[in-house]
DNA sequence: GGGCAATGTTACACCTTCACGACAATCATA
DNA sequence: TATGATTGTCGTGAAGGTGTAACATTGCCC
């Protein structure tokens, strides 16, 4: 089950620590580094969901992390939530301006963190928070893997479980082939293109329940969307 | 039920000795202390669930309390909720710093405490020692380490005891191969992903009723989920 | 309708994942 | 120390999933 992936960036190491173990307790997947430029390599290798970037840190400034985050167009979209420490304004205004997302003023209770990490997920990608996701009379379940429509339970393979939830992800949406392959299979996979079309055509299949109609919606030279039906 | 244990480090009487009634009132079990050092001991002869720890006490200071919390491995992943005098902003940076999961500053309202309180034992010990878990036909009683299913005593070894309490915990939910061995095995054990498998085998076995259904759901490629059937 | 490109469908060989049995090492206990 | 229970690892085979090509069908433009 792909958790939400975190990268935490923070040089005490007593605080990083603290925060990871919260985190990991919550589910998420976390990477931790107290160093910007290891930070920016780590962004690179696996893109995080979500960036939690301390504004005082070692080697590469925050305000330069998080520059070059939004620069990379991998990187570009991944939320921040920057850390300041005390009231320095200044930093806060240059991070936003910058950036970075929301911002937390040193002390904060971790709790607090948590919870703007949560609120960030479920704008962001409510599965990612272990939310259900309903399209129209399908359900999804990404904390149990289950998936039904119309209060009966279907079944699905690996791959089409991922497909079925990315397209549930964002209802309506059009996704060329190319982008199905990157979010569904990940980056860098080397796959025909038509392949996509067999998967389609299996998810379809096993979608299917007697007096629904189709869903995913086939958009020519373009690629498939899935509607509320 | 067999409560919570909470360690109350206070060295104003008044004020130790009303949280000390409210909590009790609330069923769990108050060992409270005005000195640093005699709460040290404390959590050294038995490790409670949580503690509350005054910044200002006498003996050894709050923040050295906590550090020395924090290094003893039996004590580091007890949460500690610190109670600060309002203006010292230091105090928190440091409390923070040092390892403290939440805090609150002085005056504040009992009744605030006992829910931030209440929060994080939900989220420490989701089945709070004693209570008596129940998911489908199977009933797990972790005071006396008995499990039965249908009234029938089950026979199970360590490690299935313990991976059948962890699914148990939260039923319904996949759990990944590496999440079960962080949660059953413990963070940083050294084990083969496959060996989970054979213990998933062995729980199966050993919690096989005549006329009952396998309880433990295989996701492929994700994990394992237990179901109350 | 003809021609063309895009998509639907099927079949199949290949690969991954999982259940199961066996076994040696370790631990607990008498 | 001896005995039995427990544990981690490996190999094997079966079940199921995956990617690809080949062929069928559909939609579109003239």
């Amino acid at each position: 089950m792909p958790a939400a992936k975190l990268l935490l960036v923070e040089d005490d190491p007593a605080l990083s620590e603290l925060l990871e173990f919260r985190f990991e307790n919550e589910g998420y997947d976390v990477r931790a580094t107290a160093d910007g430029d290891e930070a920016l390599i780590l962004a690179a290798e696996e893109v995080p969901d979500l960036i939690i970037l301390d504004w005082m840190i070692e080697g590469t400034s925050g305000i330069e992390v998080c520059r070059r985050l939004r620069r990379d167009k991998t990187t570009a979209h991944v939320p921040i939530i920057m850390l300041t420490a005390r009231e320095n304004e200044d930093d806060r205004i240059r991070g936003l301006d910058t950036g970075a997302d929301d911002y937390m003023t040193k002390p904060f209770s971790p709790r607090e963190l948590l919870a703007r990490v949560a609120a960030v997920m479920r704008r962001i990608r409510p599965a990612l928070a272990g939310e259900t996701i309903e399209v129209g009379d399908i359900r999804l379940d990404p904390v149990g893997h289950k998936v039904d429509r119309r209060n009966k339970a279907l079944q699905l393979g690996p791959t089409e479980y991922r497909l079925l939830k990315f397209f549930m992800e964002s209802p309506g949406r059009v996704f060329s082939r190319n982008q199905l392959l990157d979010g569904v299979w990940g980056t860098g996979s080397d796959i025909e293109l038509r392949t996509v079309d067999v998967h389609i055509r299996r998810l379809r299949k096993a979608i299917e329940v007697e007096g629904t109609k189709d869903p995913i919606r086939t958009v020519r030279s373009a690629g498939y969307a899935m509607e509320a039906v």
